[in-house]
RNA sequence: GGGCGGUUAGCUCAGUUGGUUAGAGCGCAUGCUUGACAUGCAUGAGGCCAGAGGUUCAAGUCCUCUACCGCCCA
């Protein structure tokens, strides 16, 4: 589109997004500006390069809201520092998401009859492989929809080479340094998806079970044998775990079983016959005050069975049935063991009594299955001296959390966490680079290929066998930050953009990944991942709900694209939140946003129209010439000025909701309500020069495009489609997506705004008079004013304006203020400020009167309520001793303005 | 049980290091085919900033407690 279109009503009416977006993007895409070192790309290298790696979509989903709305901050800021002419780099990524991805493939394969074991492993993989090629389309196009400006050239994938070969080198390295272990130890187990879990994936959910109080019969010492009429009763909500029983524990300050302490008692079923041990943990005020201990099924008893050497006996197979440990039991579900189980000791007389019991349940946040803590051999790393690294980084400033107050809950979190177990029973992932040979001897490598041989006892290759696990993938989303880079070589990219700038992620995944990144980058890499982890908060529905597919209230972004504009849904996102606090989004917002492009459109529709026929179509753009201008055009660049040093602001603290805000306001209500009505006279006025209006014109070409420089990280398509056609200087780029941001040396100019600003105010005195008292608003009425003197050059360069705007025909200006006030009477009176005016209705109408006496009664009421308050500040000593003088003189002046304007209401009411 | 956040206009939310006149959008009321825009324009109404106490010359903002709502971790 040629620049300095004749007019800019070949502009459609209102602003079609739908019409202009695709092509948009595809002109960045040609331009090849996305990636820092591209044909377009205008980085200047002296500058600190600015990076953000995405957070990798999940290969299997679609993308919802909420990545929208990170895809938008993330980008926004992509695109500041972009302008800022530094090297900005968004690296887009997808993730395996081992779990969640088996899930969907499992259900599409059932529905066709086949299941994961079914097919084996590699089948399986190679449908996994395939299955992932068609969504990772779905996503990356969505992308494209919302506007971000990934580098397409840098994506990685959390399956792809760059990634194995970082989580095989990480893992090694781990080994090598003792970090990485192999133990039986305690995990989480998924009986449905058939894996270990990590603790985060469990979710607590309260539940109504039944406490169960069961007996266990005593050991006669002499004889070994159980004793029928001695028994311990202790309190359970797992009854089948009794099968894997080890002991039974009491408090050693209850007296009700001092005496117990050290005998035995039997385990039925399995005949077991076990301890009854004193130990501190046991609550005396939980159901009898003593309780069963099975290692191998409950944290609290495998710490316990730690402490006093128990035996450990896992008593469920992979699907939660009773494996052969469970003597009659064997083979049965838990839950139908459990019944068999109870009913058997009620044969027995052995249930004292069943109670319901609230509690909470662990539950598979994928499945929903009641999770199993169950014994297992894994892969563990071990978490402390990693997580006192991750907790000094944040401590010293070198990675800084926004908001702050997240740092509490980072610091506890790193303090609490236990041993990371690493292992997965799943297939899609990245397998577990250690093998293990006959006598039992772990190798680990790097290379893809295996070991050569047992590096303990040297034995080949061929009777090694590599660990059928996969790892938990939040290990390789661990390396992200520089995996993505190339690391673990010493590649260029990763010279010049690691560590990163920002991680912006939902506060939700402060742990499960943001952590994880901070632990494995400091250790492996030297550096904290990044400098700035910024937490957003979560978009809920307008009720705030969160949404989910489930609940059916979700809103699928490309659905919203399609009604309002990428740019309106961006906004939208970004006005009105704050960092790391929820926000609502609703169909209003959304509207409100769309309304906002389109005025945008609008206004550029006007000025494009409104160029002075001395100016040439195409003409190269000139800055407005300061000395033709009138007060109006330097109000319209200081405000300009003003709101690229707020906005400039707003960005250094991530205050994105703050900045849309400041912009929306200085484009609609300053920029568009005033500065565009207060130029359209002047363009329109043929007594000025060709030259002044010349001026006029380059003043709102000159503040339109700051505005839209300073917008388009946050609306890109349209400030880019409306900066097209704009009329450029020869050292701007084709596109505004690579223009320089403003910098915001540009003065402002105070006298301009002062003097504007109070002449605004009249006018809008003036429309409020008229208002109230009923007149009609086409009516052109006589209005005479006072202005002070020092107003006067102003007001008569504004007059034009002012009558028009005001509605005043004739016009007076009287220099004497008592002029005015002598001739109120059948008039309007109007005060704003210094500036008194009358306003004379074409004829008396006591109503009239009434309502302006009303008027000018309640504003007198409002302006003595004001000044007795500000008269006692002032009256008070503390204040005028303690407070700053410049709070103190700010005082007295006011206390001034408002004496003044309570003798000028009194004088008229008279 | 521990921690964090929220409570500001009818609704949804902003509110800088404390500075005295607390903002926006939507909604509401009244009026307007204003040659950019009715996805608009003009004017207006609407707030003891959850409650109590404290610090301070000064508190929506800082401290303590209370109530209710939400989240996280046990």
């Amino acid at each position: 589109m040629a620049s300095g279109d004749p007019d800019g009503m070949d502009l459609a009416k209102a602003y079609r997004p739908g019409e202009v977006e695709q092509a948009v993007f595809q002109s960045w895409l040609d331009a090849d500006v996305f990636n820092p070192d591209g044909a377009g790309s205008r980085a200047d290298w002296s500058k600190p390069p600015f990076t953000i790696i995405q957070p990798p979509p999940n290969v299997t989903g679609s993308l919802h809201l909420g990545h929208a709305q990170r895809s938008t901050v993330e980008d926004l800021m992509t695109r500041h520092a972009r302008m800022q002419g530094r090297p900005a780099l968004f690296l887009p990524g997808l993730d395996h998401a081992s779990i969640a991805a088996q899930y969907v493939l499992d259900k599409l394969l059932a529905a066709k009859g086949e299941t994961r074991q079914s097919l084996g492993r590699e089948k399986y993989l190679e449908a996994m492989w395939e299955f992932v090629r068609t969504t990772r389309e779905t996503i990356l196009s969505q992308q494209r929809r919302v506007g971000a400006s990934l580098d397409m050239s840098r994506l990685r994938f959390t399956m792809d080479d760059f990634s194995a070969r970082a989580v095989r080198e990480a893992f090694t390295r781990l080994y090598r340094e003792g970090l990485a272990y192999r133990t039986e130890a305690l995990i989480h187990w998924c009986p449905g998806c058939r894996t270990s879990v990590s603790d985060l994936e469990v979710i607590p959910k309260e539940t109504t079970g039944s406490l169960w109080t069961m007996r266990y019969h005593l050991i006669v010492e002499a004889t070994g044998a159980p004793d029928p009429d001695a028994s311990i009763a202790v309190a359970t909500t797992r009854p089948e775990t009794l099968l894997g029983d080890t002991a039974v524990a009491v408090n050693p300050d209850d007296p009700r079983y001092t005496a117990l302490v050290g005998r035995k008692a039997m385990i039925p079923f399995v005949n077991r016959v076990v301890p009854i041990i004193a130990d501190a943990v046991v609550e005396m005020a939980f159901g009898t005050g003593a309780v069963k201990i099975t290692p191998a099924h409950d944290q609290d008893d495998y710490d316990t069975g730690k402490r006093h050497g128990l035996p450990m006996i896992n008593v469920l197979d992979d699907a939660a049935r009773i494996n052969e440990n469970g003597a009659e039991f064997v083979g049965l579900d838990r839950y139908e063991a459990r019944r068999q189980i109870v009913a058997a000791l009620e044969a027995r007389g052995d249930i004292d009594s069943i109670k319901p019991h609230e509690m909470l349940i662990g539950r598979c946040q994928r499945s929903d299955d009641v999770v199993e803590p169950r014994l297992k051999t894994q892969w563990f790393i071990k978490v402390a001296p990693l997580a006192a690294a991750a907790m000094e980084a944040t401590r010293s400033g070198k990675t800084q959390i926004i908001p702050e107050r997240f740092v509490k809950v980072w610091e506890h979190w790193l303090t609490e966490m236990r041993d990371w177990n690493v292992s997965r029973q799943l297939w899609w992932g990245h397998r577990i680079p250690a093998w293990y040979c006959p006598d039992g001897h772990t190798t680990v490598t790097i290379d893809p290929e295996g070991p050569k041989s047992c590096e303990i006892c040297a034995c080949p290759a061929a009777e090694l066998r590599q660990d059928d696990d996969i790892f938990d993938t939040w290990f390789s989303s661990g390396l992200w930050p520089f995996s993505t880079l190339g690391w673990p070589d010493k590649t260029h990219d990763f010279e010049r953009f690691y560590p990163t700038s920002v991680m912006e992620t939902a506060y939700d995944i402060i742990f499960f990944w943001v952590a994880r990144m901070m632990m494995l980058g400091i250790h492996l890499t030297g550096q904290a991942p990044f400098h700035t982890i910024s937490l957003s908060g979560l978009i809920r529905d307008p009720y705030g709900q969160k949404m989910s597919k489930t609940k059916g209230n979700s809103v699928d972004p490309l659905v919203t694209i399609d009604e309002v504009g990428a740019d309106a849904l961006r906004f939208a996102l970004v006005n009105g939140a704050a960092p790391g606090n929820d926000s609502r989004l609703s169909p209003e917002k959304l509207e409100n946003s769309r309304n906002f492009a389109n005025k945008l459109w609008n206004v550029a529709r006007f000025v494009l129209g409104a160029r002075p026929g001395s100016i040439p179509a195409g003409a190269p753009r000139v800055m407005p010439d300061r000395d033709r201008m009138g007060p109006a055009d330097r109000w319209i660049l200081s405000r300009a000025a003003a709101t690229v040093t707020a906005v400039d602001r707003a960005m250094e603290t991530y205050s994105f909701g703050d900045a849309s805000q400041l912009l929306y306001e200085a484009i609609w209500s300053e920029y568009c309500d005033w500065g565009v009505e207060l130029a359209k006279i002047r363009l329109a006025d043929e007594r000025l020069t060709p030259a002044e209006r010349e001026a006029t014109w380059w003043t709102l070409v000159e503040a339109l495009d700051t505005y839209l420089r300073l917008l388009h990280p946050i609306m890109p398509f349209i400030t880019e489609v409306i900066w097209e056609r704009l009329p450029h200087a020869a050292e701007d780029p084709a596109l505004l997506i690579v223009a320089d941001w403003p910098t915001s040396g540009a003065a402002t100019d105070s006298t301009a705004e002062l003097e504007v600003a109070a002449l605004i105010d009249l006018v809008r005195a003036v429309r409020n008079a008229r208002a109230e008292a009923r007149i009609e608003p086409a009516a052109w009425l006589p209005v005479d004013v006072y202005v002070p003197d020092s107003l006067g050059p102003t007001f008569e360069a504004l007059r034009p304006a002012i009558e028009r705007l005001a509605r005043a025909r004739p016009l007076g200006r009287e220099s004497d203020v008592e002029a005015i006030r002598r001739g109120v009477a059948g008039g309007l009176s109007v005060i704003a400020g210094e500036v008194e005016a009358v306003v004379r209705p074409a004829a008396r109408d006591e109503a009239q009167d009434g309502r302006d006496r009303a008027r000018l009664e309640r504003e007198l009421a409002e302006a003595q309520a004001l000044l007795a308050a500000a008269t006692a500040r002032l009256a008070n000593e503390a204040f005028t001793s303690k407070a700053p003088p410049a709070v103190v003189a700010a005082a007295q002046a006011r206390a001034t303005e408002l004496q003044e304007l309570v003798d000028r209401l009194v004088q008229r009411l008279g």
